[in-house]
RNA sequence: GCUCUUGUAGUUCAGUGGAUAGAACAAGGGACUCCUAAGCCCUAGACGCAGGUUCGAUUCCUGCCAAGAGCACCA
């Protein structure tokens, strides 16, 4: 248990002993918005209810009446009951915490013996692979990386859509652009992927714009169901051209699946499902089609066997299901989705629970929100997509300019040269640091909210930023690594230096507050499976730090504060590196 | 038309049934011969509208307005 759990425990023990009743838990208690009240609170108001008193009695009878341990002033401010903690005894406790516990600070067993199936990315093949996508993995990613800190099993799953409409039209722009075709074939698999999304935009248009061209697309969709010689190589070529582009992307963005599904590998068992339940009445004809009728759920009805006799997305994801509880037995899937498919998933959440019952509260649709382009929509269909490769290689120009001193603040003259056009590494930090601007931009973002993405707005390399975070971890490191030059033995070990703490200065005291309340952050992302929480945490903490860089001295301090301090930034660090890998960023030792 | 999501500063976003609604960017100003200026400090600037519930609403409810999405054989 962490410093800061206990110490909500006991505060709320001693309030329950002080009134002889179980009013209050810790989870009662909340942080004041201004340090002066105190460094934590509790509000009287509920407790005014149950005792027939005003709160702001309440919190006045409390005072005195409650005290704990690590807290040393106990004080009502109107209605709440605001207590002092003991820092100058706090804060070697929690630098201990951290730097002994390393990069498991922060973990907790909240799901212990569950097993969560987080499935994302799913881009479909033959399609474009837009910054929608990129968001959907950054976010599926991250979810895993959160949730496996909150003690959960985390099986990465993938659902790629290799069968179905938009394959056929693909197909049907490949066979209108036989000599590009021919021509690609010899280019790099980037430049393939690009063609195969023109391709499907080609098809697409086509297919909405001419009767004819839909009903030979239609005819091409049915040969690829059934396997028709006629088109197996070619859909098995560029299916594979589809599925090595998406793998070199996973690789770049430092994601892996445990297991990759395909449509093609569930479509027939969820035909049959579907079939098997329509003698059972939870599906019904209607119009040559196979239905869900979703009205009397409040929801609208669906089509699962289309007139053709395919399947659809819907049955599918009938067969998709039976084959995840088979092979994972997963108390919990997670399909990461993004908003148009809100309805949809409650549709066939509510058919699978009834098609097998066991399945009831373990589907789920986690849902984020668009990213929308400032000129207008985005869509693969009209091929005006901003692509996720072409962004990242974007923020990697820009990084390589800012490296080289061309952008960015002028430096006055006689201050320190910029070091970043030095680096051995260059290229690779590059990388990383365009990379974690990218991750940033996106999963700072809350949830629910559409994101409306511009190049020179959205990826940002300073204030709040990934490139800010990791600024601040490198500048750590360049302390801690001058400190061993000037003094070899000071190594920053807790055990050893715990007695000489002297840390009394207010923004001291911040940032070990700070630190303490990064396992709330971790709790509070995994249950709200939002990787935002921990993105807000890790900018309030680098903030906090660089402040308290800029007004107090660490290398030139006297050697008792100087090793506190020390260990300090170290713990610092530590959090920081702890939090930037929940989000999958990584961290660099210079920039 | 029905359903869902979202409306907070010039812009992009936080935020909570409660104590003074926080940042970042942009704008304007400033400091350092000092540990990385991708940094730090200061200034100015906001809860779509109208009701309701409540001791208290930016937060919950209702209506309206605005933006986006979904609503039968696409995924």
């Amino acid at each position: 248990m962490y410093i800061l759990d206990k110490i909500k425990k006991n505060i709320a023990k001693a309030v329950i002993q002080a009134l002889k009743k179980k009013l209050v838990k810790a989870a009662d208690l909340v942080y004041p918005p201004n340090p002066e009240f105190g460094d934590i609170s509790l509000p009287c108001f509920n407790l005014a209810k149950e005792l027939k008193k005003t709160a702001v009695e309440t919190a006045e009878f409390l005072v005195g009446k409650v005290s704990a341990d690590n807290i040393i002033a106990v004080k009502a401010i109107g209605p709440f009951l605001n207590f002092t903690f003991n820092k100058a005894r706090l804060a070697p406790v929690v630098i201990e915490e951290i730097l002994k516990q390393k990069e498991k600070y922060g973990l907790n067993k909240n799901g212990k013996n569950k097993i969560i199936m987080v499935e994302f990315a799913h881009p479909n093949t033959h399609k474009a692979f837009h910054i929608g996508h990129l968001r959907n993995i950054l976010t599926g990613e991250a979810v895993a990386r959160i949730l496996q800190a909150n003690g959960y099993k985390i099986i990465r799953a993938n659902y790629q859509g290799d069968i179905g409409l938009h394959i056929a039209k693909c197909l049907w722009g490949v066979s209108q652009l036989k000599k590009e075709y021919q021509a690609v074939k010899s280019e790099p698999i980037k430049a393939r992927a690009e063609f195969l999304g023109q391709a499907y935009a080609l098809g697409s248009k086509n297919y909405e714009a001419n009767a004819e061209v839909k009903q030979e697309i239609i005819e091409l969709n049915k040969k690829i169901y059934n396997q028709d010689k006629a088109v197996m190589p070619i859909y098995k070529i560029t299916r594979k051209w589809s599925l090595d582009y998406f793998a070199a992307i996973y690789k770049k963005l430092n994601t892996k699946f445990d297991r990759l599904y395909f449509e093609s590998e569930v479509f027939k068992s969820g035909r049959e499902i579907v079939l098997k339940n329509l003698k059972t009445g939870i599906f019904k004809m209607s119009q040559g089609a196979v239905i869900f009728e979703g009205g009397q759920y409040g929801l609208h009805s669906r089509v699962f066997i289309n007139s053709e006799g395919n399947p659809t997305y819907e049955a599918k994801d009938m067969g998709l299901a039976e084959l995840q509880f088979k092979e994972f037995r997963p108390n919990k899937i997670l399909h990461v989705v993004g908003p148009e498919q809100a309805e949809y998933f409650k549709v066939i959440i509510k058919a699978l629970e009834i098609v097998r019952p066991k399945t009831k509260g373990r589907e789920a649709h986690l849902r984020y929100g668009w990213v929308r382009l400032k000129e207008g929509k985005m869509s693969s269909r009209l091929g005006n997509v901003v692509l996720g490769e072409w962004l990242l290689d974007q923020a990697k120009k820009e990084v390589l300019e800012i490296m080289k001193g061309a952008r960015g603040p002028a430096r006055p003259a006689g201050g320190p040269a910029c070091r970043t056009g030095r680096l051995k590494n260059k290229l690779e930090v590059a990388e990383k640091v365009s990379l974690a601007a990218v991750k940033y931009s996106i999963l700072k973002n809350g949830l629910d909210k559409d994101i409306i993405f511009d190049l020179k707005e959205s990826v940002s390399f300073n204030g709040l930023s990934g490139p800010y975070l990791q600024y601040t971890v490198a500048r750590i490191q360049s302390i801690m690594r001058k400190s061993q030059i000037t003094n070899p033995k000071s190594q920053t070990n807790p055990k050893s230096q715990i007695p000489n703490y002297k840390l009394d200065d207010t923004k001291e005291q911040a940032i070990i507050l700070r630190l303490a309340k990064y396992p709330e952050a971790v709790e509070a992302a995994g249950r709200n499976y939002d990787p935002s929480e921990i993105a807000k945490y890790l900018f309030e903490l680098a903030q906090e730090f660089n402040n308290y860089y800029h007004s107090a001295p660490i290398l030139k301090a006297k050697t008792d504060v100087r090793r506190a301090r020390l260990l300090l930034i170290s713990a610092v660090k530590q959090t920081l590196e702890n939090g930037l890998k929940l989000l999958g960023i990584e961290t660099v030792e210079k920039m």
